[in-house]
RNA sequence: GUGGCCGUGGUGUAGUGGUAACACAGGAGGUUGUGGUCCUCCCAUCGCGAGUUCGAUCCUCGUCGGUCACCCCA
């Protein structure tokens, strides 16, 4: 293809044409993906879908409910439920005024949406729980590397209107089925931050034995200690370890009920023989969890690199109250689906193999040479389309050199072949491409002889098995 | 948002202060009736912009993008 000479300044500079032509504006830059963004092109749409058939299929079989809520929403939903504090809401939303004034914002986690959706629908008044799931994109605006985008994936699930810790250990369950459906090694961790009350004492406390080590800790955990105490159980500065580690666990300071919601997790967890690490330093980005929390970490066979975390989630017994409904409790999480199909590519890299379910194969090719062919051949193959064969055509190329070259790369088992002469016949050539011998026959019976065909090489694979 | 490294065709790689080599992929063709081999040809002004210079893809700066770490998450 000829490439088409720049003009300059974007065309501006084009003197008008005195004919009608209308002047094509050629970009002086040619546009980019935006930062952070990620095309998901056909090669990797085989992977993309086993992995999303696959959460379907869990999903499913657990019982939930597929449940797509928009991408954008009001700016409010989130800053009230996730947390105006948060770094997402922070720094990271794709926050905007549109034309009406609204003001709105790309969507950063599915929860809060869902929730939204629950209230306005009136779910409550439907069997409790509702069990949902969802896959769909997520904005937030990081810095982009490596297993992180400002556009990305997750599949997601929620369970709206039971506090049994049941609900938290059959989710758990869920999240690494899928993962070990899809052969990644993953180890859970989990922890418990408690109710309202008692997080709020557990907080005092944890300030109260950080003030006294001010002096020894960074400047971050200085700013969290105002801010948000417990996030400073997140820092992973050197020097604040040995402070971290001797710090009061909230374990300690659950309320009666807490405590045991969070040991009935775990028990559940123990009879299912999810393997999982406590982890007291687990707490979490948004405002709105509650008691349950916990992420899901590759289990790296080399030195434990703290990697980024697969999928996370947890309960919040007081998202849909703040969002304006009747006290309702709530749990869930999400998986990132980037992270997952790159784990799977670096198994794919490293010579390993993953299951993935076979691609139908292209049965045959319609080859057609002449102008009248083509056109027959054009009706033949919506024919043999319709018969359901997979069928594959080049009705571009003329030559059948080309056509041929075509079959091939497809891998087909026949070429079916028209040309002048058999239209005039009324047959077709039936090429066989392994070995090369044809036979011509009569096109009248060319569907009932392909399924002949197609059927005794099915039969003759299933007894190779 | 902060800091380090990087940026040559679709992909993977060469290379030099005087306008770029190789492999694969892709396209066209080797006289419109036959594929997987072979042959020929085509496909990059070296991310973008500015500066230094007689002249830069190779030097400097900026910018954009990628990547890694921090932050935090999926």
């Amino acid at each position: 293809m000829p490439r088409k000479k720049k003009t300059d300044e974007d065309g501006e500079n084009i003197p008008a044409s005195s004919s009608a032509t209308i002047q094509l504006q050629t970009m002086s830059k040619t546009p980019q993906l935006v930062k952070g963004m990620k095309d998901i092109l056909p090669v990797d749409q085989e992977l993309w879908g086993h992995i999303r058939d696959t959460a379907t299929k869990i999903a499913t079989q657990y019982g939930f409910g597929r449940i797509d809520t928009p991408i954008v929403e009001s700016t409010t939903l989130f800053t009230h439920s996730v947390g105006k504090q948060t770094d997402i809401v922070e720094k990271e939303m794709y926050t905007f005024e549109d034309q009406g004034g609204d003001n709105l914002t790309l969507r950063p986690e599915f929860t809060a949406g869902i929730a939204r959706a629950y209230i306005e629908h009136g779910m409550l008044n439907m069997p409790q729980p509702i069990k949902v799931f969802t896959i769909g994109p997520l904005f937030r605006h990081e810095k982009p590397q490596a297993d992180r985008y400002r556009q990305h994936h997750q599949f997601d699930c929620e369970v709206i209107g039971e506090a049994n810790p049941a609900v938290d250990a059959q989710l758990i369950l869920m999240a690494f089925k899928l993962y070990k459906t899809l052969s990644l090694p993953v180890i859970l961790h989990i922890n418990s931050i408690g109710c309202l009350s008692c997080r709020g004492t557990y907080r005092e406390v944890l300030a109260e034995y950080y003030r006294t080590k001010r002096s020894q800790i960074c400047e971050d955990c200085k700013r969290r200690l105002l801010k948000n105490p417990l996030r400073l159980l997140d820092c992973k500065e050197e020097q604040c370890q040995p402070i971290k580690a001797g710090a009061p666990q909230i374990i300690d300071y659950l309320c009666e009920e807490c405590k045991s919601h969070f040991e009935k997790v775990l028990e559940f967890l123990d009879v299912l023989e999810i393997p999982y690490s406590l982890n007291s330093h687990l707490v979490r980005g948004f405002d709105y969890y509650t008691r349950t929390v916990f992420e899901f970490y590759l289990l790296q066979n080399d030195e434990d690199t703290p990697s980024l975390a697969l999928g996370g989630g947890g309960r919040y017994d007081n998202l849909v109250e703040v969002l304006g409904g009747r006290p309702t409790p709530g749990c869930g999480f999400g998986l990132g689906i980037e992270r997952i199909v790159n784990r799977l590519k670096q198994v794919l890299h490293d010579g390993g193999e993953i299951a993935l379910p076979p691609h139908a194969p292209v049965d045959m090719f319609l080859a057609q040479l002449g102008e009248q062919a083509k056109r027959q051949a054009m009706v033949l193959f919506e024919d043999l389309v319709t018969e359901g064969f997979a069928v594959a055509e080049g009705f571009v190329k003329d030559s059948l050199k080309a056509q041929l070259e075509l079959a091939n790369k497809l891998n087909v088992r026949f070429t079916l072949i028209l040309g002048q002469k058999e239209l005039l016949d009324g047959t077709i050539i039936i090429r066989n491409m392994e070995g090369g011998e044809q036979e011509v026959v009569d096109i009248k019976k060319i569907i009932p002889i392909l399924k002949k065909k197609i059927e005794s090489v099915s039969e003759d694979s299933y007894l190779n098995l």
